[in-house]
DNA sequence: CCACGTTTTCTAACACCGTTAGGCTACCCG
DNA sequence: CGGGTAGCCTAACGGTGTTAGAAAACGTGG
């Protein structure tokens, strides 16, 4: 193997995350990606198939970081409740890839890991896997819809402050939430 | 006032919608959009301030057509179901606009007329004005995340039958309006 | 120690994008 | 019938993603 390549993989998903943080979606380009690198924009294209790709890696990242150390034995309102707030603090650090994020579904790969937690979670109170994935999807719709209207046109602020989107997450998570109880007191 | 226009801004935004649903987010150019119109694309510039003002012009006309006939005395709960209803219609009439409206917060205008409606509805079971509002917009991104998951690489069919997308929507909107429901009969 | 082969990066270029400047044309009004 | 103006045009700018193919840097076999 000759060449040690000066660019990993990892470094451009890394990179791209930050310039996705601190300039928007626009400024996330293949030569300012490639630059920041220190590198020209056609070398990208030995690491990562092109942009497509690109933003599937960014997605897949966050996404990955959420479900990083969700726990694996949890009843399901813990389950989803900590995954909301996983979700959020995730999308609160990369503000910027709220866009990314809504119009790029998580990879099957990435998605896999947890669909054995869910499961099971909800196993306890009788709901079939199909149904318990498509809650958890809801609940991360729901969180990634929240985040762009705050962080929709990153960088720029948000336009209210950080207390209403907070009352909002809590009131829309906490509604869906009581929603899944209600619905399993009440038989099927 | 001279010169009779060869276009307007209703046709420029029904081609927009049109070239949406055809061809998805990519096509959507001005200048495909001016060749639809018979017409080069700087003179788009005359009746729209820019390709950002034409996607805020597509996601109101979309929000739009589902407010109308929304109904004016309802009660919470059909008022929340048919809005529901209405938006996931109108995203399955434009499937392509889905990722539009993603990114594309309605603009206050477009907004202002169900404000009091919903606040109406809501007032009559003790939600303040801004809470509903809050629920209202919830289900929104909720069902504009589901067709986005849907329809999101328009215009490719959806990955799975329409059935599947069918179940996520009851199984995700009923979920959210009994959340609703539950935190209305337990006191506040 | 040298040269080969492989991998990575490079330069150059393509087609297309949104947008602007400025000229031409066709119509309405006085 | 002439002037003003709204609407469309051509031309062009800088920027985008992407590809082709040349150049360079390294590990390895002779």
């Amino acid at each position: 193997m000759p060449r040690p390549p000066r660019i990993g993989t990892d470094a451009i998903v890394n990179t791209a995350l930050a310039l996705l943080d601190e300039q928007g979606t626009a400024a996330l380009t293949m030569r300012h990606l490639a630059a920041r690198l220190q590198v020209r924009a056609p070398s990208l294209y030995h690491h990562v198939a092109g942009k497509a790709e690109l933003q599937q890696l960014v997605a897949d990242s966050v996404w990955a970081e959420v479900f990083a150390g969700l726990g694996t034995d949890l009843a399901w309102r813990p389950l989803l409740e900590g995954f909301a707030r996983r979700a959020r603090r995730a999308l609160r650090a990369h503000p910027g890839a709220a866009q990314v994020l809504a119009v790029t579904n998580v990879s099957e790969a990435t998605y896999r890991p947890v669909v054995p937690v869910v499961t099971r979670a909800f196993e306890a109170v009788g709901t079939d896997p199909q149904e318990a994935l498509h809650l958890v999807s809801s609940l991360g719709v729901l969180v990634t819809g929240l985040a762009l209207a705050e962080f929709g046109d990153a960088p720029n602020p948000p336009v209210a402050p950080r207390d209403y989107y907070d009352h909002w997450f809590e009131l829309a998570v906490g509604t869906f939430l009581d929603g899944v109880a209600a619905r399993h007191e009440t038989g099927s």
